[in-house]
Order: structure tokens, then sequence, then C-alpha cells
DNA sequence: TAAAAAAGTTAGGCTATCCTAATATTCGGA
DNA sequence: TCCGAATATTAGGATAGCCTAACTTTTTTA
């Protein structure tokens, strides 16, 4: 298991990497609001449990299991952020800061049953059957 | 401020008075699967800021700050788990242990936002009005 | 190409939170 | 009432995660 803190350092190797292939200290230290020292010592326990790969003084680069991970992490992310931010109407600002804390503690039932709902509200094809027993029938359908 | 630890011990604390009047050590710990010594190092950081009373061997007590930030808590947890469990269809010990974690790290506008959306669901009113655009009309109304 | 700048690493320290083991206090029953 | 059981506390230690400061390596540039 990983904590939520190296969750948040996989997450953030996994979007620098979407951009950059690789990923760097500084890069890493500055998205989190981190020292580079604690990058460092968070880099060291992700490649102990091989989920990086790092030469010293080199490039970071997540491993298959490593990607695997930090893109469920991100997935959450993404999930909860646009549930927040589209459904509940919170600002996008604390709709991030919210996902990002969240992310690491909701199941994933929990989310996925979020993304649901907001299907469920997007629907346009049966307007009429709004309210909870409906919802209830909708999940049923797609599970 | 107090950390997700602390408040998870204020909240226990809130829970056992709502039928003991006072705690003790014991319940606490058994509550929260921590050893006794554990709460003790806790209890003092609580007394430290003013949250709780407590003679040296003696009972628990909220003061008055401390009621209001765990009754707070309680009050969060308690929207979450209904919403996990009465909205999302999610099985009480899993909404519950979620809502246990998330308690902590949802702002509470958007807890407020759940609860709304629970009413909103829950509405017969107007079955016809589903969809996002109506649930985003629904808040401005309470707002 | 050598010195300066930038980036990465190490060493050591702090805080929070938990633990076990030992000790102190309180309380209930013989 | 006093002794043992129950409860609470203290002492000391582990771990995780962060920090600053000093140092090493790499990169840039004059």
């Amino acid at each position: 298991m990983v904590s939520a803190s190296l969750e948040d350092y996989l997450e953030a190797i996994y979007e620098i990497c979407k951009t950059s292939s690789v990923a760097r200290v500084k890069e890493i230290a500055a998205r989190l609001e981190v020292t580079n020292a604690s990058v460092v010592g968070a880099l060291r326990v992700l490649r102990e449990k091989g989920l990086i790969e790092q030469e010293r003084y080199g490039y970071i680069r997540l491993t298959k299991s490593g990607r695997e991970l930090a893109r469920d992490v991100s997935n959450r992310h993404q999930a909860l952020a646009d549930f927040f931010n589209s459904v509940l109407g919170i600002g996008k600002g604390k709709a991030e800061s919210d996902a990002c804390k969240a992310e690491h503690t909701l199941a994933a039932e929990t989310i996925g049953r979020l993304i649901l709902l907001k299907e469920f509200l997007g629907t346009k094809a049966s307007p009429k059957q709004a309210g909870l027993d409906s919802f209830r029938k909708f999940i049923h359908e797609r599970e």
C-alpha cells in the first residue's frame, strides 16, 4: 500500500510525464509545493516499491505498476473534481482542492457511483424519471 | 486548527457524551481502536487547546467550543454517511468508513451541496424537472 | 573549457501520531 | 478497610513526512 502522500507524488509524476515524457525533481517539488529534499525522500520510497525508475541525478519515469496506480489516482481526481464542479457547482479551485484530498479517501465504488449520478442527471432521454428511485434503477441497469 | 486525528477524538467524545454525559479514556480508546496511551496524549493536546476539560484520572467533558467543533464534525459525518448510503446506495459499512475519512477533507460548502442534492432527488413535487439544470436552479433557490 | 548557476542529494532535525511497558491512581468487593 | 482489578498516566521509542543547510553533480554560458 502507498500512503496519501506517496499517491500525490505518483500523480504529480504522471501528470508531468503526460507532456514531458520524463519528470524531474524540481517540477515535482513545484507542483506539490514541497522542497526538493522532500521529493528526493519520497522518490527513494517509490523506487523501493518498484513504482518508479530513476538513475542518480537522472530523470524519473513510472514503471508499469507505478503508471497503473498513478492513473487510478488521477482518474479518481478527475472524476471528483468534475463532479464537485459540474454537478455540485463548486468553484473550480475548491473543487480541485477537495478532489485532491478526497481522491485518497473515498472508495472506488463511491466514486463510481458519483460518476453514474452525474450521467443520470445529464440524461435528457427520460427527464420525467427524476428522483432517487429512478437513480437506483439507473445504477442497477449499468452495474 | 485541529488535525483530522484530533477531530476524530473530539467526535468520539461527543458521541459518547450523547448517552453517558461524560467520557472516559477507555471508551474513547475502544471506539477509535487505539491504546489508552494514545488517547491520553491526544487529550493533553485537546486540553491545551481548550476543547475539553478533564481532571487528572477523572472524567472528560467537552467545553463549549469543543462541543461546537465536535458537533460540526459529527454533522459532516452524518450528512456524508447518509448521502453515500441513501443516495449512492453504498452499503452502510462502507458508507460509514468513507464518511469517517471524508468528513475531515471535504469543504463545508461541498457537503452542503450534497445535502441539497439529496433533497433535490427526494423532491416529488417537480419530477419532470430532472437533470443538472434544474438542480442548479434548486441550489440557487435555497442559497 | 572553466567557472557560475541550476538541479539533485545527503545529513540532521522537528512534529504528529502511534505503540509497549512500567507506574500511579481509583474503585469495588471480601 | 484494604487489596486486587480496572483504569489512567508516564516514559521512551518507532515511523512518516516535512524542513533547512551543506554538499555534489550536471548544465549552461562567458
